[in-house]
DNA sequence: TCTGGGGTCCTAGGACCC
DNA sequence: TCTGGGGTCCTAGGACCC
């Protein structure tokens, strides 16, 4: 039996607990500070009823409410808090898989009565942090997600062997973790509809048309998918930021000092993590471009800010990119690998004491005390 | 005047090795 | 003149999720 622990609305639902002026209103997370230039992070349940939801342009959304509350999305309150709920699910001693920062898988096994369990996870998620989560039930993890999504919020719902045919006859196709825009529209061309039609097809005609997660799709609707909790927590395989500006420039000056802040920001996050990356991959935004997205692979690993924005450039140069135009940047680093104590040499060391002494100034008095000059250009293209 | 930012996984082609 | 089979790594791009 798997748990999915969902939380409900659970930025705006952060917000509300701890701003009392907020609750009950219609309020949205917008995931920058000018709510005019931003999209819908989280709608908060009042805001949700009156047609709102994430992914919607905030202007959209004040204008069906004008009076809509406000608030800049602030991701370190809403990762402290996930992992304070983490904390509290793990205590039941079942292995708990960290899906997303609001979601939880919870492999409880043969439990005899999983629907007690999922009410006193919620009422202990409620007595400590003020917000409500949603559980859903069921033999495998496609199936649990599935269901959590059955009775928001605060709800609790089960998938057995015995509703399963009605629950899938009730659900549209594109409900399905793994479905999304364009697989809805393969499956209404061959007219699959519902969960249920889905279900019905056989593993050769679902593989025939999505490859390999068609076949996924079949074992988890059947019961038998291969994706099990582990209880570990996973490295992460990418770190990346990225930016879209206010307007659009051409000014390599200005380009280049955010590539640098990017790099910095990513540099910042791997030494957290203490990881090092052979790869980095830079994105890049612009009316005459479209997408540019390049990535490269180099011998050796660094958790160096000015040394992946140098490769940042060197990637933009090999791509032939002239003085282009750009609205919006981003740069990520794959390969990742832990990383190996002990620098070699003396330049590498005196480096890696600089670093560790920028994170620490950084970590006590604030994110930006300290930063390379060349960054403080990105203050005149706010 | 249109729309953020953080990720994962899969596929497919090319380069290269034995 | 023509030419196997197996494997890995890298890169680009697409689809999807929250």
């Amino acid at each position: 039996m798997i748990l999915h622990i969902d939380m409900d609305a659970f930025f705006a639902s952060i917000e509300q607990a701890v701003n009392p002026r907020l609750k009950g209103k219609p309020l949205i997370v917008g995931s920058r500070g000018n709510k005019l230039h931003t999209v819908v992070c989280a709608a908060s349940y009042e805001a949700k009823r009156l047609g709102i939801s994430s992914g919607m342009s905030t202007r959209d959304a004040l204008r069906i409410c004008p009076s809509l509350e406000f608030v800049p999305a602030e991701q370190g309150k809403y990762i402290w808090t996930s992992e304070q709920v983490l904390g509290l699910i793990k205590e039941h001693g079942y292995p708990v898989d960290y899906v997303s920062i609001d979601e939880f898988r919870l492999d409880v096994g043969a439990l005899k009565n999983p629907v007690s369990l999922a009410k006193r996870i919620q009422e202990q998620i409620y007595a400590n942090f003020n917000i409500t989560a949603s559980i859903g039930i069921a033999g495998n993890c496609l199936l649990a997600k599935l269901a959590s999504k059955l009775n928001k919020p605060n709800g609790i719902a089960e998938i057995t062997s015995e509703n399963l045919v009605q629950v899938l006859n009730n659900t549209s196709a594109d409900s399905l973790c793994g479905v999304g825009v364009k697989t809805e529209s393969l499956l209404d061309a061959k007219g699959i509809k519902t969960c249920l039609d889905l279900y019905q097809k056989s593993p050769r005609f679902l593989e025939a048309l999505f490859g390999k997660n068609g076949l996924n799709l079949y074992a988890s609707l059947h019961s038998v998918e291969s994706l099990e909790v582990s209880g570990e927590p996973e490295k992460p395989k990418s770190i990346g930021h990225s930016y879209t500006l206010p307007r659009s420039t051409k000014t390599p000056g200005f380009i280049r000092a955010w590539i640098r802040l990017l790099s910095e920001m990513v540099a910042q996050r791997l030494r957290q993590e203490t990881l090092v990356s052979e790869t980095v991959h830079l994105w890049l935004n612009g009316p005459e471009i479209g997408n540019f997205g390049a990535q490269k692979t180099f011998q050796i690993a660094t958790d160096d800010g000015s040394e992946i924005y140098t490769r940042s450039l060197k990637i933009m140069v090999r791509g032939g990119l002239k003085e282009p135009k750009i609205r919006a940047l981003g740069v990520t680093c794959g390969g990742l690998k832990v990383c190996q104590e002990g620098a070699l040499f003396e330049e590498e060391k005196r480096r890696d004491r600089l670093l560790k002494v920028m994170d620490k100034i950084n970590g006590r008095f604030g994110d930006s005390t300290i930063y390379p000059a060349q960054v403080t250009l990105t203050r005149k293209f706010q």
